[in-house]
DNA sequence: ATAAACTATGGACATTACTCCACAGTCAAG
DNA sequence: CTTGACTGTGGAGTAATGTCCATAGTTTAT
């Protein structure tokens, strides 16, 4: 597929991707005989995987550390486990603190609704 | 408490401080005669909010958003029961996205296992 | 009263993550 | 065979989020 397809696909744009295959966060696709890179069907998972890491606050950075590690043969298992740990450690912090997050929400809209039902009295 | 003081509690630059001061995201502290800026504890719970919220892929905005919902008087209480709503909604997202992504960490560290397992078989 | 450590301000600089632009080649439709 | 939509490249521009710097006033300890 070509790159404009792939856009419709996925939502990011022409520049967004070629940025994040410059900055090796994908790489590089084949190309045809014309020279237009021509994608296949696993860069939609890979980019997507992209989009909601971001959107959890992971930067790009981090994402390729992550990706590299997910797809990766030059590390060693244990060095690769470690790494692999560690980031779910970090995952979990962030899984935690949402929940704070949330509870605080919560309690917010709770003090609302109590705050509501006295003026329905 | 001073700035130095605060910087050391919250691990956050002077620099950063005074630039959320100047964006908005906390409100100006109090003045000593001499003019040092002198906050009082509560500063220090909004900070730790301010750096888990963007820890969590919120932008600054959203931020400022968020808080001044949480501290505001100047909503309706259906305008901002309905906004927290959605913030909730975001938040929730948010879990979910993480969870997968730790599914898919967990996923390698079993398949990581069992590899090893058959090593040492 | 001098040095060291703190504070203030305004503005320049840096980094991240795009986004846009100019220019040129390619392809498909009429 | 021209026109419009697509693709390529390299490089400049932008917004968000800080970070640094120069200059100057204040406080504390010696």
């Amino acid at each position: 597929m070509n790159i404009k397809e792939l856009t419709e696909i996925v939502g990011l744009s022409r520049d967004t991707i070629r940025f994040y295959e410059r900055e090796g966060l994908i790489s590089s696709p084949s190309r045809k005989s014309n020279g237009y890179r021509d994608y296949d069907n696993r860069i939609v998972v890979q980019l997507n995987m992209i989009i909601m890491a971001k959107e959890l606050g992971f930067t790009l950075k981090e994402i390729r550390e992550l990706t590299e590690l997910l797809y990766s043969n030059n590390l060693t298992q244990s060095q690769m486990g470690e790494k692999l740990l560690e980031k779910n450690k970090q995952i979990e912090v962030k899984i935690l603190e949402l929940s704070k997050m949330k509870a605080l929400i919560d309690n917010a809209l709770k003090g609302m609704c109590s705050y509501k039902d006295k003026l329905a009295l």
